[in-house]
RNA sequence: GGCGCGGUAGCCAAGUGGAAAGGCAUCUGCCUGCAAAGCAGACAACCUCGGUUCGAUUCCGAGCCGCGCCUCCA
């Protein structure tokens, strides 16, 4: 089955088929950098990274660009409260959205790109649409002639052609033409970084921006632009305006957006005291696997409803993967195999995929995965699963873990290297420090230690040592499983 | 007002014109030194009203409810 795709331009799941060759050119629309991004950005950010993930997975090439905004009122307000200069300060929440697609193993885009890297870019088209008659400047700000380009509005499927279209526009802030024109550079204001331009000092508005860089890396048109669905107006609408007035060819095949993270059924917002970065909630203990999990298993287009509760229900469901993958490696099989079996874990694959080939359709490709491990389950129960057959069952999973990404289980490390947890210095007492709710993490090997010393314990038959070390262990958020396969732990 | 998305068991959620996936939670049994994990089983659902149809949760119409965008916003 090929691959379709919803797209907002069209209204319809369409058949997905790079432009050129083998490689699919995408863009997707990035933070804007002024404070930490929230867990409803990276819903967004998360649907483009199992979208690039299952076009690689399908054989294709990628270029994808993925933009930061770094300069706009918020990143030019925020710096000057904090006396930093411009450039300084984003760098700052650059670096944490890097941290933070690393926690959610979000895959490197094959460019990311800020916007004051590219104002020459910028300029260049602007002054290609004062040129072609869709811009004109005023009072030191150029603007965009909406009347000027009759298609406006084919993605958002608003007609525009009545006068404002019940619009709420402060008319009076701006010396534009007509209500409806957007900025595309505006004047510099005292005190505010600026860039030369032929049309004055000023900075690019945030429209323009995602033209000039996407058509730089991606060419005039291209494959797939995506973002979150509060960006089809006005943000993509005027980036189509600008980009095909400039070009007059088609800038982009295939606009897919996600649907909004809401909380508690409620808008995310600071007021509601319902606003959360990652960074919150691995404060509050959740592992950066389960926020994955939970954000890319329900479909894009549709509202994700997000809760404590769902989170935990993501963890429980990971661990019931990793559980299985643990005995598919660890565990002993009689020789030989069972073909029946590895009909089914290809079968799941092949499900898998279907899944995705329908728009993405992740929770119907996680359903796939979950009647494999089931199926795995039972066999290896009845001692119905052989040797030969781990390798299928393994295949799937790995197939699975290219898209979901969550069998690595590199949570604590991930969150060791950034700081979020300390580790036990080493060479203290294990034991001690495991019972003492120090607050520290324990080390791989500080665990193995005292597993090892649980296991001579319960060889002794002295349980209530081998209890003690397990009560002890799991204060310190490990959990022991005492499988066919040996110990297994994991942590909380 | 305009334009969207959605309403499936306690929770998350797939899907379908003809016996309604999967995950989490709960209960029982097996397994385990005890747990955990796993297995077996149990419990439990298609917003309402019309229409089309032999048959609708699925298609059509109306309505109700939730969320979003239309102004910076993933």
């Amino acid at each position: 089955m090929p691959l379709r795709l919803y797209n907002t331009l069209t209204r319809q799941l369409e058949e997905f088929k790079p432009l050129g060759g083998n490689t699919v050119r995408m863009y997707g629309c990035g933070p804007t950098v002024y404070d930490y991004a929230h867990i409803g950005n990276y819903r967004t950010f998360l649907f483009q990274d199992v979208l690039r993930r299952y076009l690689k997975y399908s054989g294709y090439e990628l270029r994808h660009v993925v933009n930061v905004t770094d300069v706009d009122d918020n990143t030019i307000r925020n710096s000057q409260a904090a006396g930093i200069a411009l450039r300084n300060y984003t760098d700052k929440y650059i670096d944490a959205f890097q941290v933070d697609r690393e926690l959610l193993s979000l895959e490197q885009p094959e460019f990311l790109v800020r916007a004051t890297d590219h104002i020459p870019e910028m300029v260049k088209l602007i002054q290609t649409l004062v040129d072609r008659g869709y811009a004109y400047a005023s009072e030191g700000s150029v603007y965009y002639k909406v009347a000027a380009f009759p298609p406006y509005g084919q993605l958002s499927h608003t007609d525009f052609s009545g006068a404002l279209a019940g619009a709420r526009v402060d008319s009076d802030k701006y010396d534009k033409e007509n209500a409806r024109d957007f900025v595309l550079w505006k004047a510099a204001k005292d005190g505010e970084p600026f860039w030369e331009a032929p049309f004055g000092r000023g900075r690019p508005g945030w429209h323009i921006e995602c033209s000039a860089m996407s058509m730089k890396y991606l060419g005039e048109t291209f494959d797939i632009h995506s973002g979150g669905s509060d960006l089809i107006f006005p943000h993509h609408e005027n980036e189509i305006a600008q980009s095909e007035a400039a070009t007059g060819k088609l800038f982009v095949k295939v606009w897919m957006h996600s649907e909004h993270l809401i909380v508690n059924g409620e808008k995310m917002s600071k007021s509601l005291g319902n606003f959360y970065t990652l960074r919150d909630l691995i404060h509050k203990g959740f592992k950066p696997s389960a926020i994955r999990y939970l954000l890319t298993s329900v479909p894009h287009r549709k509202p994700l409803n997000f809760t404590f509760d769902g989170l935990h229900q993501a963890q429980q469901s990971i661990d019931r993967l990793r559980n299985f993958k643990f005995r598919l490696m660890k565990e002993k099989f009689p020789e030989g195999e069972t073909p029946a079996l590895q009909n089914i874990a290809r079968e799941a694959a092949q499900k898998f995929a279907e899944a995705l080939d329908d728009n993405l359709n992740t929770a119907g490709a996680l359903g796939a995965i979950f009647d494999m491990v089931r199926d795995g389950n039972t066999a290896m129960d009845h001692g119905d699963f052989h040797a030969g057959d781990g390798a299928m069952f393994l295949d799937t999973l790995q197939r699975f873990d290219r898209i979901f990404a969550v069998l690595g289980d590199d949570d604590h490390a991930k969150l060791v290297k950034h700081g979020f947890i300390k580790q036990q210095e080493s060479g203290a007492d294990a034991n001690a420090a495991a019972g003492s709710d120090a607050g520290r993490s324990l080390s791989d090997q500080e665990i193995e230690k005292l597993i090892a010393e649980r296991a001579a314990a319960r060889r002794a038959g002295n349980y209530a040592r081998s209890d003690e070390i397990r009560a002890n262990l799991l204060k310190a958020g490990v959990i022991l499983e005492d499988t066919k396969a040996g110990v297994r732990w994991k942590r909380k």
